[in-house]
DNA sequence: AAGAAGATTCGCT
DNA sequence: GCGAATCTTCTTA
């Protein structure tokens, strides 16, 4: 699907082309132990914003994908920018088409969402939502996730094969 | 109360 | 390839 940013200077949206899965009792996941401050929005229904800041750094982005109430998630790390390439390399202040949207924090900073777009819900009207894709669909290829520890070995991380905007090098484009 | 780890990125070597 | 930047949460005292 297409990730679409709406801001006041104008569209932003990118095809998703990596993502990893943060399901329910996996213990990689921010919602494993519980709710807190932070991750409140993996908590709603399905198909919300979860952003936050990691490794006080970086904006990441989810997709809550439970019932109302239950913790998980979808990470997405990674986009083939479409609408508004101009305005993502003045954010990320790079004019390096492949790299604009390759990687979970400069994903976020190419579509310009922070934790203002946190808990949005993304199947509804409103600043920042899912397009269905017209574009052909390559294969689909699946790795264990990146930079985790816990429960490490689960082929969680899903990309497409090839696809020079998948995050992480040679090898786990392939 | 303090320290370490964590779903990362960037600049320098 | 390595270390710094820097916020939240968890662990240990």
């Amino acid at each position: 699907m297409v990730v679409v940013h709406d801001t006041d200077s104008g569209r932003l949206s990118g095809r998703i082309v990596e993502t990893e899965a943060y399901p329910v009792g996996d213990a990689a996941g921010h919602a494993f132990r519980g709710k807190t401050p932070r991750n409140g929005s993996l908590f709603l229904e399905r198909g919300h914003a979860y952003v936050y800041l990691n490794y006080g750094i970086s904006f990441l982005l989810n997709v809550s994908s439970e019932a109302r109430g239950v913790g998980g998630g979808v990470l997405l790390r990674a986009i083939e920018p479409l609408e508004g390439v101009d305005m993502m390399a003045e954010s990320r202040g790079t004019t390096s088409f492949a790299d604009l949207g390759r990687g979970p924090g400069r994903l976020t900073k190419a579509l310009r969402i922070d934790l203002d777009e946190d808990g949005l819900d993304l199947c509804a009207a409103g600043p920042l939502w899912l397009a269905t894709d017209g574009h052909e669909t390559g294969t689909i290829r699946k790795s264990v996730r990146i930079g985790i520890t816990r429960d490490a070995h689960r082929l969680l991380r899903f990309y497409e094969r090839g696809n020079i905007h998948v995050s992480g090098g040679r090898k786990l484009r392939q």
